[in-house]
RNA sequence: UGGGGGAUCGUUCAACGGUAGGACAACGGACUCUGACUCCGUUUAUCUAGGUUCGAAUCCUAGUCCCCCAGCCA
């Protein structure tokens, strides 16, 4: 059974397709996912690597991951274990790992290069200097003073700040564009700072990094990227992106890549297409890094990896197939629309996949003790039960049966209401698997709460017999009292409850909007099996929904499982 | 107010001058030893106003609304 969805027509396949077909870079396909690595990859990236991994792929092409490590103060080596795991999970490999800091080196040869065709200067304006030079976004710049230095004065102060001569943030090396563009990017952008730190990668070998505009037009061209494809804020970047490489022209200028081949590293150079879509938000949740690292640090959540945020690693300790994230990005296509999706087509994706794959199990997470009358007290069964409903591959298994059991305390309703198919005082309901048992009495407690269902069983619809098709409303799932075995479980919920947290009207903000119930931990009682479960291991629980071995807690003795998603529930949602 | 983008069912993506279609959601039904899955059916959309055309979501004009941009962040 395939769970992969159609391909969808949208731009950026098409515009790949016609330029391979009219022999752009003879055909060649190159895409990248640049990573900064200062937090954790998230459910709005996976986006993004499907796209460039799957417009590789699909294009007999490559795809790199490259971590745009220019800003050394911001980076952090955890996060480049971390986002290499996520995208593996995700279920892409790269052709090749690189780093932006691998090309230092040529971005300071392109930097002279700039400065002696007369297209960069330093210049000596302090931060605030060039804020205020910089104009509005409807008032033009002023030139910096230092704007008509000559070519050698740029040439041996350029040299200097890399020496080290000047103090943090004293100078910045610009282009030379307009400081009266409508477009602002283009008003003399800074293309390096000074920056007296050491760097993750290169050491103390630097203290000038470059900027992202700059920087990453030029690791594109060097990689031989053909399609760079980036989200819509970089739109008004794209002029910038090709000023750089028209400028520089590093197709035809060997000697800037000729540290890359003396290091070993050979890549073709190529001009390439930056091309922009929409970035994907998912409603009820947040996306951006910096509230992300908010829930984390004020500890509103578990961590990075809490199933309840949207980070990938969070979503692969609530059980989120990969396949699942893979065809919800696919299926909503890419497009320049900005977009809100519904958590429920994710759910739906997640749901899909759960369907055709997880293996059924039962388990019971609100328990009430049902009493099986008519079966000798010490009556102790095995039972055989499909793995899957439709999928005989999945195999059978043996599950224990004995008069003592739990069901689920809403499966049994002393007052029942109108639709209520399942057990009821008096009534009939099936026990998956079983047969058919008539609730004939009930046990209380002090407070008058039902602490016992005492059942008859129909011994003429035990499942194998003519009499197991006698038709009943309801069917309900049980675990043996004395044959389950406990475990943790943990039902997750929305971590907000409105669907745009990052609204912030009238004086809320995404805080004021958590959802107080998003984590329930429970004890429940599953079939005895679900304690072997691997880490990770997922199954559908029946009638309640999808879960997951928690991937750390899971295991020695612990049985510990996340609630993935519910399963739909037409009749829940009709009350 | 400058520049760059974007407006199509509730949501999202198609339709590339020729019948507005899919997915998810919703609703109704069939099936069912999971109120699941599956199947069938239904409801709902071209931002507005003009124009061009035999024919416009698509082309033109004028508006309206939404998003992004004033880091030595990416």
């Amino acid at each position: 059974m395939s769970i992969e969805t159609p391909l969808a027509n949208h731009f950026i396949r098409q515009l790949i397709r016609e330029d391979r077909a009219r022999g752009l870079h003879n055909g060649r396909v190159a895409t990248r996912f640049p990573p900064e690595p200062n937090g954790y990859l998230h459910l709005g990236h996976a986006k993004s690597i499907c796209l460039n991994f799957g417009m590789a792929a699909e294009n007999d092409g490559v795809c790199h991951l490259r971590f745009d490590d220019t800003n050394p103060v911001k980076e952090d080596l955890e996060y480049i274990e971390a986002i290499q795991a996520d995208v593996r999970w995700l279920g892409f490999d790269w052709d090749r790992l690189l780093h932006a800091s691998d090309y230092f080196e040529v971005f300071y040869l392109c930097a002279e290069k700039l400065i002696r065709k007369g297209l960069a200067y330093v210049c000596d304006l302090s931060a605030d200097e060039v804020r205020e030079y910089r104009g509005t976004l409807t008032s033009p710049g002023r030139d910096s003073p230092f704007r008509d230095r000559s070519i050698t004065e740029n040439l041996g102060l350029f040299r200097r700040m890399r020496a080290g001569e000047y103090a943090d943030g004293t100078r910045t090396l610009r282009a030379k564009i307009d400081m009266a563009s409508p477009n602002i990017n283009l008003r003399d952008p800074a293309l390096y700072r000074i920056r007296k730190v050491p760097h993750q990668n290169t050491g103390d070998a630097w203290c000038i990094y470059p900027m992202y505009d700059y920087a990453h037009c030029i690791s594109d061209a060097v990689e031989g990227i053909t399609h760079s494809l980036c989200t819509l804020e970089f739109e008004d970047h794209r002029p910038l992106y090709d000023w750089c490489l028209d400028h520089l022209d590093l197709v035809n200028d060997a000697s800037l890549t000729a540290p890359l081949r003396a290091k070993g590293l050979h890549m073709s150079v190529s001009r390439p297409q930056q091309t922009e879509f929409a970035r994907g938000n998912l409603d009820y949740t947040v996306m951006s890094k910096r509230k992300l690292i908010a829930l984390v640090q004020d500890a509103i959540v578990d961590g990075w990896d809490d199933p309840r945020m949207p980070t990938l690693i969070g979503a692969r300790r609530r059980g989120f197939p990969p396949a699942a994230i893979r065809n919800f990005w696919e299926r909503l296509g890419y497009s320049k629309q900005v977009a809100t999706i519904e958590y429920s087509v994710l759910e739906g994706c997640v749901r899909e996949v759960l369907d055709a794959q997880a293996p059924r199990r039962m388990g019971v997470i609100d328990p009430l003790r049902l009493v099986i009358t008519n079966l000798p007290a010490g009556h102790d069964e095995t039972l055989t039960f499909a793995n899957h409903p439709k999928d005989e591959s999945f195999g059978t298994r043996e599950v224990a049966f004995a008069p003592v059991l739990w069901i689920e305390r809403e499966d049994f309703m002393e007052v029942p209401v109108k639709g209520f198919h399942r057990l009821q005082p008096g009534g009939e309901v099936r026990l998956r698997g079983v047969g058919i048992v008539r609730c004939e009495s009930l046990v209380k407690d002090d407070a008058g709460k039902v602490v016992e269902v005492r059942c008859t069983l129909d011994p003429d619809t035990r499942a194998g017999l003519p009499g197991a098709d006698r038709k009943v409303k309801g069917t309900i799932h049980w675990v043996s009292a004395r044959h389950a075995v406990a475990a943790q479980v943990r039902l997750y919920g929305r971590l907000f409850n409105v669907p745009d947290p990052d609204e912030d009207e009238g004086g809320k903000t995404y805080r004021d909007h958590l959802n107080p119930d998003s984590k329930r931990i429970v004890q429940a009682w599953l079939e005895a099996s679900l304690a072997q479960a691997a880490p990770e291991e997922r199954f559908q629980f029946e009638r309640l929904g999808y879960f997951v071995a928690d991937r750390l807690d899971h295991g020695d003795g612990r049985v510990v499982f996340n609630r993935t998603v519910t399963l739909r529930d037409s009749y829940g949602k009709q009350k």
